[in-house]
DNA sequence: GATAACATACGAATCGATTCGTAAGTTGTC
DNA sequence: GACAACTTACGAATCGATTCGTATGTTATC
């Protein structure tokens, strides 16, 4: 991917996980799934899937009579991005205090501490 | 502080982090603060504080002419508040990935890593 | 082939955030 | 006290995101 990827907006995002979960997939399928959470209309997930074509988040393979989407960037790439931009909104750039933050916005169990600890120390050494 | 906090848009959070480091200040304050980034007029920022009156963002002290300003919630509650909603709308509420993106989406130092190892730590020994 | 089910296209309403012009009142200075 | 500078109040325009109704076309079934 050598574009800078694109921040989707919140309704943008949620259809982004349910394809980048899913694999390509038809509009049905997104409002299927997203009904589980939310109500929203079908006409409106196609809606947004339709701008997002033209935004360039998806691609559209309409070879079929339901067109079936597909992402366009990585979700690890898109997490990075908005939270770049948050690290930057609100943190001033200290990813000191992000993380600091991240831990204590909901209580942490041991064994998460340690999987982040472990997730440090391998980061450290490929740093190196 | 009892209230849940109130999720800033981003102009308010700009307005707020003014309040948090230059404490209590006046409209003309925080405008010619924020002049030195972007570019908005003093009606603008007017109004926006106005309205973050409303929403319970921040209390007016109208005593002087001028009227001061300052904000009712404080940073680290604003700012878990705005991570905890990241976590769960792009990483599934797994902090551990949330922690991953954050050291890969801009290259870290060694010192930056130490320096997080160690809060890790004090995280870790408070929690037991 | 009529009908039901389902698909896309598209225009429009709504909503919150943001921006700013203008009005009106206050203060300070000459 | 007149004028300039500054302040708040307020209405309205704009913008992007979201929502959905309606139109229109396609497919499947009987």
């Amino acid at each position: 991917m050598s574009t800078v990827p694109i921040r989707p907006s919140d309704g943008e995002l949620a259809i982004l996980r349910v394809l980048w979960s899913r694999g390509p997939s038809t509009v049905r399928d997104v409002h299927t799934e997203l009904s589980k959470d939310r109500d929203m209309g079908y006409t409106t997930v196609l809606k947004l899937m339709q701008i997002m074509v033209e935004k360039g988040l998806v691609a559209r393979d309409e070879r079929a009579r339901s067109h079936t989407y597909r992402p366009l960037q990585g979700e690890a790439e898109t997490q990075r991005c908005l939270l770049k931009e948050l690290l930057h909104k609100a943190f001033a750039g200290s990813r000191r205090e992000l993380v600091l933050q991240a831990l204590e916005a909901e209580p942490a169990s041991a064994e998460e501490l340690e999987d982040i600890r472990k997730l440090l120390k391998e980061v450290k050494e490929r740093t190196r």
